[in-house]
DNA sequence: GTTTAGGCTTCG
């Protein structure tokens, strides 16, 4: 019997359309002092290893027989077992044996993948029934699995022993109300409720006689799946839980339990309030999504949310420093009335700073105050307005007062996003006023353009739709901002003339904009991971296998390096389209990007396979490197399903790598003029439009880059006077942005821009 | 095979 510890595709540098399998196994029959001939290759060939590949993973424990043994062909080379055991011909037989996971021993094993049955390839039956006992039959001191609907619950709470501790009640058919008790060390493994009504399916709970009636505390072996409430919904489990048993019988127990609920108004008619229909003095609960955050003091953050309808009353406003404000400063007045500041106190403050702008959240028993009230930290005259409705969060966890994170896909959560997205997009660059232009109807286009094509001397031109006449840069400077205008004007100056300090990483989720890391820090991160690249044990999605490092030079010695390739890809023969490279430099990686359609690099971190640190590209994409947010992620290596998948993207790796992928923008502040002012405008969004190539072509490609500095010379030609700079039809929108201290000032951006081409003969001075 | 909590509004 031999348990296996890696599990090798074909040499990705090999004919992969063959189907053959090398297997390194370790033989426990053998014992041996000499380490390296404790593990043998095995050698699968056709169906055989067909069939193994999709049914094994590491760390199982298979059995071998019909096999022949050979010399080892790779002795010298991976100094194992100098013979290896060739499984070829009818009498070629393997079993694959799954041992239970090690940290729930009663529960059957986890089936994430379907095994694929075969008569060489088989597997022990796995025959566990759960019973349920209902909530009228429970007896003091025995340890049961049940089910019922939540009636009450307090999201977990840190106790005072070593674990948080959750708190709910549930009922059932009986209708006997249960509370149960929960201590887990980590939040994860506590029920995932986010409602009264939802159903919960607890494993491992014992009874016990407490006031009177009896209570369910969990006990070892524990484990709970929660299911949505609502009659119709899918029966979706929510769990964290790798292995959970769910069949057919336990979808007929949630949807019995959802409609009998149904029957017996069990679940609130309004579970949520929106900000529309808060009414003072009154405890409700909001779904929401945080804009913003700010620490008032240790007792107390604020948290900047909107649900997309805007509350009838005045909403408190809190003047927080800018800079220790988490997310964007300041937004567009359209959208600053629907924001409701929440002052969140004592022992939520703990898990407001775990709270990301962008995150969707449910806060449970906020309390609306009318009337003034004293802000921690700032002065009276600082920090209230009469006549408003403030938001607070109590402390303590009376009521299940508390916040939770909701995931994106949970169906009030599709439900606000459907409100949020009739509102503009708003960023500290953007206006809303603005898309309500967007909206004008085309009709001008034809007006624009011609006016454009007909001047011979214009270097760029407007593809907005906006029917405005062009105004003087010193009556632009007097309008009012949040609009957008036209104007003629030539390039005086620009910055930053380097162009990769005009490249910059942008997070749409938290709107941060952050440098592109030097290569020389990235270097550094490889340097730093391939020295940690010990043994370590992949995910048993992965296959490892070696390549061939690219040499130096060519008389350098050949390294080998260690990759792990999808199973699924390799089953499918697409070996060339995803690898994840480790212990290669920086320099190696980018060598190997014409062989390989995407390297993710990883590292082998306390015996696991992990990313790098996000400072780092996550992927290699031929020439372009993609970064992930630090903020916004939250990076693991999980298995990419690509079946069905035709192109492995950027895209599609960051969503399975939980990374929030950044965008490259351009970002250039132009100094423009007319004979009556001057002023600083910055491009940015439109950045494409106006040169034509994509920041990301940018980033990658120097006929990208030749592209951008061939415009830049045209508009303003090096050591040319201002009578030889061509002319710039501009759209620009004027919004409103806060500086580093507060101070609200304007700010032009350049938008529905393009660059036409450099204007082939001298130019007269334009009138404006 | 040990503890924590055992709902029940609020300092702001």
């Amino acid at each position: 019997m031999t348990e296996i510890i890696t599990c090798m595709p074909p040499h990705p540098h090999l004919n992969v359309g063959s189907s053959f399998f090398v297997l390194f196994c370790v033989c426990f029959a053998e014992e041996d002092s000499q380490a390296d001939a404790s593990s043998i290759n095995v050698v699968l060939m056709g169906t055989l290893a067909k069939d193994f590949n999709q049914a094994v993973n590491q760390g199982d424990v298979v059995v071998a027989s019909g096999f022949t043994v050979g010399k080892s062909p790779t002795v010298h080379k991976d100094k194992l077992h100098p013979c290896n055991l060739l499984m070829s011909g009818d009498n070629a037989c393997i079993y694959v044996f799954r041992l239970p996971p090690p940290r729930d021993p009663t529960s059957p094993p986890a089936v994430k993948r379907g095994p694929a049955p075969s008569t060489e390839v088989s597997r022990p039956p796995k025959t566990q029934k759960y019973t349920y006992v209902g909530l009228g039959d429970l007896k003091t001191g025995s340890v049961v699995n049940v089910y019922g609907v939540v009636v009450f619950f307090k999201q977990p709470f840190k106790s005072r022993g070593t674990d948080f501790c959750s708190s709910l009640k549930i009922t059932d058919q009986s209708n006997q109300k249960i509370g149960c008790t929960i201590f887990c060390d980590k939040l994860e493994d506590h029920p995932k409720i986010f409602k009264i009504g939802d159903i919960v399916r607890m494993h491992r709970v014992k009874t016990q006689f407490f006031n009177d009636s009896i209570t369910l505390v969990n006990t070892f072996g524990f484990s709970v799946v929660t299911f949505d409430g609502a009659v119709g919904a899918n029966v979706e489990p929510r769990t964290s839980s790798l292995s959970f048993h769910f069949d057919r019988e336990d979808c007929r127990t949630v949807e019995e339990l959802r409609s009998w609920a149904a029957r017996q108004a069990v679940i609130p008619s309004v579970s949520t309030t929106p900000l529309s229909a808060v009414q003072p003095k009154a405890y409700f609960d909001l779904t929401c999504q945080l804009l913003a955050k700010a620490p008032i003091d240790t007792t107390c953050t604020l948290l900047r949310v909107w649900d997309g309808t805007r509350c009838p009353h005045t909403l408190l406003k809190v003047i927080v420093e800018p800079n220790v404000m988490v997310g964007p400063t300041s937004f567009s007045i359209d959208r600053e009335n629907l924001i409701a500041n929440i002052l969140v106190y004592d022992n939520h403050v703990e898990f407001a700073q775990q709270l990301k702008p962008g995150d969707f959240l449910r806060i449970y028993n906020l309390r609306a105050i009318p009337g003034s009230s004293k802000v921690p930290g700032l002065t009276s005259s600082q920090s209230v307005e009469v006549d408003h409705l403030a938001f607070h969060l109590h402390g303590g966890t009376a009521f299940g007062r508390g916040i939770r994170v909701l995931p994106e896909n949970s169906p009030d959560i599709q439900e606000l996003k459907r409100t949020i997205k009739a509102f503009p997009e708003d960023d500290e660059l953007n206006d809303s006023t603005l898309l309500e232009i967007w909206g004008t109807p085309p009709e001008s286009l034809g007006d624009v353009t011609a006016e454009s094509s007909t001047d011979s001397l214009r270097a760029s031109e407007r593809n907005c739709t906006h029917d405005i006449e062009p105004v003087t840069l010193s009556e632009l400077k007097r309008s009012n901002l949040g609009r957008v205008h036209h104007v003629r004007a030539q390039l005086r100056s620009y910055k930053p003339h380097r162009l990769h300090q005009a490249l910059k990483l942008y997070c749409s989720k938290c709107t941060s904009m952050q440098d592109i890391p030097d290569d020389e820090l990235v270097a550094h991160l490889f340097l730093e991971a391939s020295k940690e690249s010990g043994p370590c044990s992949p995910p048993p999605w992965l296959l490892s296998g070696q390549i061939d490092a690219p040499r130096d030079n060519p008389g350098s010695l050949k390294q080998a390096l260690t990759v792990h390739l999808s199973s699924q890809l390799v089953s499918e023969n697409r070996t060339k389209e995803l690898i994840f490279l480790m212990g290669s430099t920086l320099e190696e990686t980018r060598q190997l990007v014409s062989g390989y359609q995407n390297i993710i690099p990883v590292r082998s971190s306390g015996g696991h396979l992990t990313l790098l640190d996000l400072s780092a590209p996550f992927l290699f994409r031929g020439r372009r490197k993609y970064y992930g947010c630090r903020r916004c992620s939250e990076p693991a290596l999980r298995e990419l399903c690509a079946e069905g998948v035709e192109l492995i993207d950027e895209t599609i790796i960051a969503k399975a790598l939980g990374i929030q992928l950044l965008q490259y923008v351009l970002l250039m502040a132009f100094e423009v003029q007319d004979p009556t002012d001057t002023l600083e405008a910055f491009l940015w969004r439109d950045a494409k439009s106006f040169f034509g190539v994509s920041p990301e072509e940018v980033a990658a490609s120097q006929e990208a880059q030749n592209c951008i500095h061939q415009t830049m010379d045209s508009l303003c030609p090096p050591g040319g006077s201002t009578g030889e700079r061509p002319w710039l039809d501009l759209c620009l929108m004027a919004s409103r942005t806060e500086d580093g201290g507060g101070q609200k000032q304007p700010c032009y951006q350049i938008c529905h821009t393009a660059f036409t081409k450099p204007p082939s003969t001298h130019s007269d001075p334009e009138p404006a």
